[in-house]
DNA sequence: TTTCATTGTAACTAATTTGATTACATGTAA
DNA sequence: TTACATGTAATCAAATTAGTTACAATGAAA
């Protein structure tokens, strides 16, 4: 245990200095990056749409992967966390899921917070600890949380304007 | 360089067995875990209340970061985003920022796309490569990027209605 | 002009999350 | 029983965040 710790700080210098090397590519992506929420989201509407797009056949985990292009282990973890929330029925064993309830009754903020992308007033993080000797410090986090939080619902009231059966019927729509 | 690479690929295995040990708290965290916008945001937010309320006195990077509990380092890096996006003016050698323009003329959203939290129409991440000989998969795209729009442009508005004079002044009233 | 404080940056790190993958246990039906 | 599907744990590489050290460049004051 001590002897391989011993040689893993040995190594890792080694290791950084030799493998990490930067390509012009890199070097231009200067200053912060930004985030993305989880494609979970938007897996989750395509299983959804595919589910009611392919009523007649069985949709199993494979027959997804293959649509949605990544691997069935991760459809059938988006599938659990929608199975869950009540969207889909789906059982071990059995090959295919099927939406649970009408399409037209299931919005994209049902889907949102199925897959759980977003915790509920934590779309936007404020730092922690602030000084409370500091008139700023002390008061920063309630004043910013309240309008974090309307934007964040703004967001989700959007999401829930629209349903997985508008989503289905402008796919359909596209492809004529 | 060969021998380096090959040390290390016999090295990489003893230290993730060895090392990355999981507590119970880890197996407690199950499912997935969801995202939040970086704190460069509230961080940025304060910044600019904190040159307002200490307009009599000098704002310094250390300074700063003693209010926000953080490192001066960290405190540059924003501050260089906003004065790169006209926000705040500093200069090299001489101690202090100050607010560019009047604080009521700084919406939220200003400084939302100054610290380059979120990138435009990316607020949501699509899966890639859907197969295109699906139905669904080579509609879904397109579909879905004119709703996820939305959604960040909704949010997005409610950013632009309140300045960081507003801010300023919830600090105060909380402060009485 | 020398000295010193401050801003501007590059480089590195640990922690977290994502999406993918392997492996295997569990459940159902032919 | 065999074959196949779902459920789930464990592992992995890549990306991102927030913090840190180190140091160059700038400007003000002694
Ligand atoms: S610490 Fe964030 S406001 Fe001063
Ligand atoms: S819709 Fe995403 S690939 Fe079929």
């Amino acid at each position: 245990m001590l002897f391989q710790k011993l040689v893993f700080e040995l190594l890792v210098p080694i290791y950084t200095k030799s493998f990490i090397l930067y390509t012009n590519e890199d070097i231009l992506c200067k200053g912060a990056n930004s985030l993305s929420i989880s494609s979970r989201f938007s897996v989750g509407i395509h299983i959804l749409s595919l589910l009611e797009i392919n009523k007649g056949g069985v949709s199993s985990s494979d027959f997804i992967a293959k649509s949605v292009n990544t691997n069935p282990v991760v459809i059938r973890k988006i599938i659990g966390m929608l199975k869950n929330a009540g969207l889909v029925n789906v059982r071990p064993g059995i090959a295919g899921a099927e939406p649970a309830r009408d399409l037209s009754e299931i919005t994209l903020l049902d889907v949102y917070k199925a897959v759980n992308v977003v915790q509920e007033k934590a779309l936007f993080s404020v730092h922690e600890s602030p000084n409370p000797a500091c008139l700023v410090g002390r008061n920063i986090q309630d004043t910013i949380g309240p309008l974090f939080s309307e934007a964040q619902l703004a967001m989700e009231k959007s999401l829930g304007n629209v349903t997985v059966e508008d989503v289905v019927k402008d796919i359909l729509k596209r492809e004529s």
